[in-house]
DNA sequence: TTATAAAAAACGAACGTTCATTTTTATTTT
DNA sequence: AAAATAAAAATGAACGTTCGTTTTTTATAA
């Protein structure tokens, strides 16, 4: 038999990874066989090792393929930012990790899997300085919000958007994957509103403040 | 051989649980091996079975006797909270979260196990609901300050509490079990101070706020 | 014919669990 | 006080499976 051409090869590697993927966060890692992985994706045992040389490979191949998916998403979310700490964008920033999680909550069960299985090995990156990057992202901004005045005295604007991101996503991943349903006592839409509101008035000054409320703005009135 | 004393049957236990408890947190449950809990708590492989059933009661005993401690724990942690939104508590309750994190980091890593290797289906009772037991816990609180206009308007002190909750324990975890270290780009009593503080200037009104910086509060100023 | 993909069979190791056996020790009998 | 008893505790080999991986065999298409 020929060589199979380089897309019939990532076509095939694509259901593998899928099936994989899909025992690997409903059992995590070791209770994943690769029985069930070759059933799964309609191959024979052995021609998995034709693919991957250990199961682990597969594992990092998922995890590599899923973490430039997400980093892409958040870059993506992060150019449409203009003002980061306006109200709007903040909720803005909410609903976004609201479909991460929701439409990839796969990639959150990998990490958990990692943290677990593998000493968080594949994922120590993905919160290391994670402030700072922040900051560079979005320099420009905070310097000139800082500038105008928009902030309250002692509050580092960085340090507040990494809260606010920590707080949307750890909201969305308690609902989705630790059963917490309505843990904040109120829908999505609410709670999105509510955090939103929290985040806007503790960073805020009362001058920029004054200037949304004029403006009758639902995320913060 | 006549029946070993309850204290000695409950002592031996408890080896076998720590034994187990370290092995499933560093591999997860399905990695670790009845023979390595055997040879850690130093019992024969055959006679765990006459300490429990089955490998999974193991987790579940540890699990069981887990939550109650950790319950215990919060209990007289907001017993010591007469005011749940005073910023100086606020504060308290992130000391305590990163306490209860660092000190027992075991039991959210069995959380992680559960939700990955169980669905979740022994913790799903921890967040079902938890913002309505802060608002029982403190319903004479909440009302005294809604009462006394300490809150902004349009914002539920029950529901800023449980976000402040949240973004504690989530801090603290990211720091311990993630690999973040000092992801806030500060010292944990440094980020303490700063997510207190955007809590409370995110809930609390002017007037209540002008108060706190009357006293020069440190947690606050 | 030949190189390669796919499948099947086979490998040793390890798994959770069982069980016949041995060891242990409080109680009973000398 | 010492010896015998008996029941519980502890043991570790063995069971049937399943594991990740390797090797061998078969099928395929240029």
């Amino acid at each position: 038999m020929p060589k199979l051409s380089d897309s019939a090869i990532s076509k095939r590697k694509e259901v593998i990874e899928a099936a994989a993927c899909g025992l690997f966060i409903t059992r995590g890692f070791h209770a994943a066989s690769m029985r069930d992985i070759a059933k799964g994706a309609e191959v024979s045992l052995g021609n998995l090792y034709n693919y991957y040389p250990t199961k682990e490979a597969i594992f990092e191949t998922i995890i590599n393929g899923y973490v430039t998916v997400i980093d892409d998403h958040l870059k993506s979310i992060f150019a449409q930012i203009d003002e980061p700490l306006d109200p709007e964008n903040l909720r803005r920033l909410g609903e976004m990790a609201g479909k991460l999680v929701n439409e990839h909550s796969d990639f959150w069960l990998l990490m958990y899997i990692d943290v677990l299985e593998f000493q968080n090995r594949h994922f120590r990156k993905m919160f290391d300085g994670i402030t700072d990057k922040f900051r560079k992202i979005f320099a420009k901004e905070f310097d000139e919000a800082a500038r105008r005045g928009d902030l309250r005295t002692g509050v580092d604007p960085a340090t507040v958007f990494t809260a606010a991101y920590m707080q949307f996503f750890n909201y969305f991943l308690v609902e989705k994957l630790f059963g917490g349903n309505r843990h904040l006592g109120m829908n999505d839409d609410q709670a999105l509103n509510c955090l939103t509101k929290i985040f806007a008035y503790g960073t805020l000054s009362e001058r920029k403040l004054a200037k949304f409320k004029q403006k009758a703005n639902k995320a913060i009135v």
